[in-house]
DNA sequence: TTAGGTTTCG
């Protein structure tokens, strides 16, 4: 019989490194390079690393492909190398990758849980890794070799090298060696920014934002090697860490500032200068990292910006403070995105009194409900896409029929995707009868499952409907330049049911896969659209609620407790018929008409109160439904 | 094979 026994590694110190052998070691990286391209057919990730031996060595990776180098995002991670052949260079030993070397990193921070990241398929982890990390953490931390701190925008100092992690959100090509990244952190730079003229057109990403959003937004420009890699970078939405980023004040001084005013105001420029010394470079960072879970919670707070930017679209602008707050400097609250939690005070303030308090907090109140806006129920509803923040009106049908039948007009010749078997469907709609071309995935064609999706070419909006009667998943197409492709994103990508879904017109990125190739069972509208490289919109209610005690009034948002609110979520809203009646007849209760029987009913709310930037020099008190409960008889 | 840290000059 054959046993099978965990390999077990030893490792070497890096102080008893002979050249000419091949290796394993732990170490913790003190100085790094993003990988970079070589003459030869590789790129080549440079770093240097200690042990408990205080001994420092260099150690080169050459890999071809990008994700197959060593992911290391900050200086005080910890490596572990595999099968790595030492060599003699300048009087000293290093490392080099060789036949079957494995390469596993690690986060330096002592603490954190021990997660491998690698690429690798398939790599050997244990217990005893678990332990080498540790105690290297606890060595690197008893040196105190503190890790580099993270620097946010706001304490970005000029004429300083920093690293910044930020969200990339639009990125600009000035010219074939400067990439302009325009990037946030969910901090605002204190120092002006400079300014740079781009227009739309060569724009990638939205162009243009927000002044309270524009105000936390950094512009960097990137030199020479670094536009090869800010070409890969996508947007919005990238989450990035750049390295060594240079802040350059600007000789420019602010138009009506005198000399004696302090260098702080002039403008700061952000500068990734070519090369790689010093680990210039660009990193995409996982969404798992803890530093960008930790980020997009910040940014995810901000959204209440969009919100604002939205009912200033309907021409609803939001209440002024009607008491002053004592400051006058143009201030941005950060709200807390964490921990959001209504007090549950039991005696519930008074409008007035919540119009006197200061931005940033929660208020009970018991009000009534005096109007609301918009007052069409199917206006309630907006697209919302959680990765730009950017919402949209659900467009009706005859806009839609519109783009159906303009993509069946401009539907030619074109060549059906390799996992597509194609076919023409007779429909009988009315008196005529039509055929139309449709395509299924090959994965399909186990009899029963043939009916789950279908690709149809060339059909009407009503002609869609009429097929998610026999078909779970309808997915209209069109074709362009030879291709199978997705119609208009305006238009819903996706049909099941009653229920239609909308990808953002921004951060979709289409890519005709085949959605069936991650197995039939898990089919749902997330798997589809990202087989699809669609980024699903999600349906969101959003009002304008106008609230009154006997004391005041104030306008509120009702966004994103809208469902708890109604009992109903925006989906089913969408779909149903019943949904949407409901929405209404619990709006007609709280607000009846002039006129009818019955009082107006008191709620219990709970409101959040926050200053959405300074328009126009005046910043602006918004009041947000937050919790809601229909005040008890 | 390649590179083998050590700040651009926009």
């Amino acid at each position: 019989s054959r046993l099978t026994k965990d390999p077990k590694y030893t490792y070497v110190r890096l102080s008893e490194l002979k050249p000419g052998a091949v290796v394993n070691v732990y170490g913790v990286v003190v100085f790094f390079k993003q990988p970079c391209r070589t003459r030869g057919t590789d790129f080549c990730t440079s770093l240097k690393i200690t042990d408990q031996s205080n001994q420092s060595v260099c150690c080169n990776i050459f890999c071809e492909k990008l994700e197959d180098h060593p992911k290391i995002f900050r200086i005080g991670d910890i490596i572990r190398l595999h099968r790595v052949k030492t060599q003699s260079f300048n009087d000293s030993v290093m490392l080099i990758n060789t036949f079957g070397t494995s390469v596993v990193t690690f986060d330096g921070e002592q603490g954190g849980p021990v997660e491998p990241r690698t690429s690798c398929r398939t790599f050997h982890f244990d217990q005893d890794d678990s332990r080498a990390v540790e105690e290297l953490r606890a060595w690197r931390a008893g040196r105190l070799v503190v890790l580099p701190s993270l620097t946010p925008l706001s304490a970005v100092q000029p004429r300083t090298f920093f690293d910044l992690t930020c969200q990339l959100l639009a990125k600009a090509s000035m010219d074939s060696s400067c990439t302009l990244l325009r990037v946030w952190d969910g901090s605002r730079c204190p120092h002006p920014q400079l300014k740079v003229d781009i227009g739309p057109d060569v724009t990638e990403g939205p162009w243009s934002f927000s002044a309270q959003k524009e105000q936390l937004i950094a512009n960097i420009l990137v030199f020479d090697n670094h536009v090869e890699l800010a070409k890969e970078l996508k947007v919005p939405g990238d989450f990035l860490r750049i390295y060594n980023l240079r802040a350059i004040p600007g000789s420019h001084r602010l138009p009506g500032l005198s000399s004696s005013q302090p260098a702080e105001l002039h403008h700061l420029a952000f500068h990734l200068h070519g090369g790689t010394a010093y680990g210039r470079g660009i990193r995409v960072l996982p969404e798992t990292c803890p530093e960008v879970q930790e980020l997009k919670r910040v940014l995810d707070s901000f959204q209440d910006d969009d919100l604002h930017d939205l009912l200033e679209a309907w021409n609803t602008p939001p209440e002024r403070p009607s008491g002053e707050n004592g400051s006058s400097e143009p201030e941005l609250w950060l709200p807390v995105a964490a921990g959001r939690r209504c007090s549950h005070v039991l005696c519930p303030e008074r409008l007035s009194e919540v119009r006197r308090s200061a931005p940033g907090g929660f208020h009970h109140v018991r009000v009534q409900l005096r109007s609301f806006q918009p007052s069409r129920p199917h206006q309630l509803l907006k697209l919302y896409c959680s990765k730009c923040c950017s919402m949209q009106d659900v467009p009706d049908d005859d806009l839609l029929e519109d783009i159906f039948s303009q993509a069946s007009r401009k539907a030619a010749t074109y060549e059906p995707p390799p996992w597509a078997l194609s076919g023409t469907a007779t429909l009988p709609l009315g008196p005529s009868v039509r055929t139309l071309d449709v395509h299924v995935s090959k994965e399909l064609l186990d009899g029963v499952k043939t009916k789950q999706l279908i690709f149809i070419m060339g059909s009407s909006l009503e002609e869609a409907l009429h097929l998610t009667s026999g078909y779970r998943n309808v997915v209209p197409v069109t074709s362009s330049r030879g291709h199978m492709t997705l119609l208009d994103l305006s238009a819903p990508f996706l049909f099941r049911g009653r229920r239609r879904y909308y990808g953002c017109r921004s951060c979709s990125n289409v890519v005709m896969r085949d959605p069936c190739s991650g197995g039939v069972e898990l089919m749902d509208e997330k798997s589809i659209a990202e087989a699809l490289g669609v980024e699903l919109m999600r349906l969101v209610f959003l009002m304008k609620l106008e609230l009154r005690d006997a004391t005041d009034s104030l306008h509120a948002y009702l966004w994103r407790d809208a469902e708890l609110f109604f009992g109903v979520t925006a989906e089913d809203a969408a779909a149903n018929q019943e949904s949407q009646s409901s929405v209404c007849r619990t709006l007609e209760s709280l607000c009846p008409k002039e006129g009818s029987s019955g009082g107006r009913p008191w709620l219990d709310l709970c409101l959040v109160s926050y200053r959405a930037g300074d328009d126009g020099g005046q910043a602006q008190t918004c009041y947000q439904v937050c919790h809601s409960a229909m005040a008890t008889p």
